[in-house]
DNA sequence: TGCATTATTGGCCAAATGGCAAAGTTTGTC
DNA sequence: GACAAACTTTGCCATTTGGCCAATAATGCA
């Protein structure tokens, strides 16, 4: 079926978004070291506190953080460390972008 | 240096952003089994070709894609076929994320 | 119970995104 | 040059996003 497909897309989409925000990215970072509060990351980010919630809420949303809470602090820790592999395919494309900017150059 | 950091990670969101949109997934996939011009990628795809191509304006910015122009067709190939390999990645998160729910049924 | 601490939610606003349609560009053909 | 074909760009619009602030939980402690 073409919308089977289209949702499958839908669903890979919707992860590979959370992902795409620099706050995020950092979120994800501080995790791959293992379990932080929500203070902890929001120290980490440098914004608003409401604002760090609300990424986690989407980043858990998807499914690539869980939380726990233990007294009146909430920690969340990294369900798919396998998304800090990415990174290396990442840095490889932005590598060969600036190639192709000094190609232009020359 | 923080600033440095920032920047790091907000390019690499960039590219992971450019990754979170259902047509740009189709597109990539398509180009995963070689080199395609506009008006297949916009059949593939099924919008509009002027969606298609600011699509795919946006995944050569980021430089995912590259674009050769042959004759009036303008034919578009994936430069980090490591892109492909996220996927894996992203279907044990949707899996888990299954589970999940499953889990919270029971 | 009252009050502080930690985090989430709602309200609001500016900016970015994604879509189509219409206009513009580039190439090939007559 | 004129016209068609293949794309890209521009314009416009509705929706989404990301940010802070203020208000609302939830927990711990005196």
């Amino acid at each position: 079926m073409k919308a089977d497909r289209r949702e499958r897309l839908e669903a890979r989409a919707r992860i590979l978004k959370a992902l795409g925000h620099a706050s995020r990215l950092m979120i994800l970072e501080e995790l791959a070291g293992g379990e932080k509060c929500v203070a902890e990351l929001t120290r980490a980010v440098g914004a608003d506190m409401s604002t760090v919630s609300k990424h986690l809420a989407l980043l858990k949303a998807v499914g690539l953080v869980e939380d726990r809470r233990q007294g009146s602090q909430v920690f969340y820790r990294l369900l798919a460390p396998c998304v800090m592999g990415f990174f290396d395919c990442v840095e490889s494309v932005m590598a060969s972008q600036v190639q192709r900017q000094i190609r232009l150059v020359k």
